[in-house]
DNA sequence: TTGTGACTGACAGTCCGTC
DNA sequence: TGACGGACTGTCAGTCACA
């Protein structure tokens, strides 16, 4: 599974759900609108630094956006 | 914090846990060694292409190098 | 063994569009 | 609203010599 792909959809799933278009998105990312496209389309290759944009914009942390899923993220026990 | 930061210290902890050089890791991630050096001082800003070689080359998924420390990954409940 | 500066080709990311 | 393209600038990937 390419990670550019498993990133799209996860950013398309959480922008979705929040009922934002990609350039709602973009704009509270602070990214261009057709650079959301892109990495919601796995053909672009964001850095770590875009995608801790994209995890604040969507309130989550950015280690979300390149989980598969099923998975998640909790405090660590001990 | 800055999240090269947080990937740097990902990084050099894992590797060090498993008694690696930088070298060690660059030749399995199949990346250079001082690009591994960069990284792990927080200057590079890597892709999410170059994070999943990482974190392939230490058994971890890509995720876990931009989480900050005392959280981890489980299955999701339900 | 690791840090660092400098370098080139490739691509991240923007801005203009059209469909 | 979103997919997609072209052209552009800045930055990243990847490498080297040297400390």
């Amino acid at each position: 599974m390419d990670i550019r792909l498993l990133v799209g959809q996860n950013l398309r799933r959480l922008r979705q759900a929040r009922g934002w278009s990609q350039e709602d998105l973009a704009l509270t990312a602070g990214v261009d609108r057709t650079y959301v496209s892109g990495v919601e389309r796995g053909v672009r290759n964001p850095t770590v630094m875009v995608l801790c944009q994209f995890g604040a914009a969507l309130g989550v942390e950015a280690a979300v956006l390149i989980l598969e899923e099923g998975r998640c993220i909790v405090d660590r026990k001990q």
